[in-house]
DNA sequence: ACGCTACTGCGTACGGTGTACGCTGTCAAG
DNA sequence: CTTGACAGCGTACACCGTACGCAGTAGCGT
């Protein structure tokens, strides 16, 4: 019964699916309610679309996910080939670490999968060019990066963790905790949090800096080592 | 209908289920094939049981990861009270990656989960204790420790997404990737790893021990600075 | 103008998941 | 012997990822 249904004949082009829109509408998702309850039914839903139509574009779920990592690599800045490996690497790090704020859920991702992908790979290039030419070994450069990145997502790793993100919030859980048990049974853990962590203007995220500052300095002491200049 | 079934008067106590066995085989089982594979289902099998009979010891999954968070925790060296400082922090570090090592999928489950759990406030406490007597400030002891903590979970995070354990499986996959792309796109990531992660001794967990010592190296320092002696 | 092919999107259905709810059998105390 | 607490279980439900195959459309060579 091939009834009339003329009456749409080219209407509503529907902006065609694609990978790019899945992937995109799945990062929209996450940075909203986490990985937890991205599901392909929700995410279809979302789209205006039924669940199986994703999987014209995407294998599976795990090659989705695959792909928005790699789509979030791509907004970490490239180390700059201008200016020198210090600042190159300071600024890196600071971008990855704003990205990895923005979408915290990447962080356990990045663990579990195994496939690198495109960009990936691109900015590992980018980052190793940049400490080769500055003049550290081959060996002193997989060490640098080896410890960079590990502070980096080791601390968007703890960043998340904290089960709170303003002060407000900090103070309900620390007198939650700390009241839980008599405060003496972890006496230096209750000084740091009354009289640092608690204090008006903290946030974690300084944190940040202190570190990254004390490994640039110290990889300059090691740079100067091997090669000196 | 009470029939006859005094056949099993008191036959096989069967060893009966308990928070603590239902969480430790809880680990196994995560030991064994991850976390994605570890369902309740699967466990009550293991351990011989119907699924529900679970739910009288733990109060939901959720709990009972936290669970085996804490009871990980507790495997991990507390610092030393009697070393200084440095060794203390240090033979910490490294037993806190050794823990990590043997039960990778930990690190993943530490993100997500809040609730703190006993045996990981008490290890926060004992390493803040052990910074603070070592004459840092409270300022500088927040600071070591985010920076030293920050370094192992992220050490531990990025030695488990390597897609490789044995020298053999690694440069199966390092041709895999090179070849998927020319050579010269990635020139610098091919010289890492042909001239350094291909040679025959290499193994990436010897790079933890030089971020570490590096890290300890640049805490001895600020600690000076802020506290001298 | 015609089919042919390719491709996008969809519907149905299956096996797996966590767990709410209420039943059953055991055991210790009264 | 009765009673009540409690460990363990069976059933059932909602939701998940996705295998499989069909339906409509668009572009093509003829």
């Amino acid at each position: 019964m091939p009834m009339a249904k003329r009456a749409k004949p080219r209407a509503e082009p529907r902006t065609a699916l694609s990978r790019e829109r899945v992937l995109r509408a799945a990062i929209a998702h996450a940075d909203a309610g986490g990985t937890e309850t991205l599901t392909m039914r929700k995410l279809a839903q979302g789209l205006g679309v039924a669940p199986m139509a994703l999987y014209r574009h995407v294998a599976n779920k795990d090659d989705m996910m695959d792909g928005i990592v790699d789509l979030i690599f791509s907004e970490i800045d490239l180390p700059s080939s201008e200016a020198d490996w210090k600042t190159a690497m300071r600024q890196r790090a600071i971008s990855a670490r704003e990205v990895l704020s923005v979408h915290p859920w990447a962080i356990g991702l990045m663990e579990s999968r195994t496939n690198p992908g495109l960009e990936n790979l691109r900015h590992h290039d980018a980052v190793i060019g940049s400490l080769r030419q500055a003049g550290f070994s081959i060996e002193m450069a997989a060490h640098a990066y080896s410890l960079l990145d590990s502070y980096i997502y080791g601390f968007a790793l703890q960043h998340k963790n904290l089960p709170f993100d303003t002060s407000e919030e900090l103070a309900a859980v620390a007198q939650n905790i700390l009241q839980q048990f008599p405060t003496d049974e972890f006496p230096y853990l209750a000084e740091l949090m009354f009289e640092h962590v608690m204090k008006p203007g903290y946030d974690y995220g300084n944190e940040f800096e202190f570190g990254l500052d004390l490994i640039l300095d110290g990889l300059t002491r090691v740079r100067g080592a091997a090669a000196p200049a």
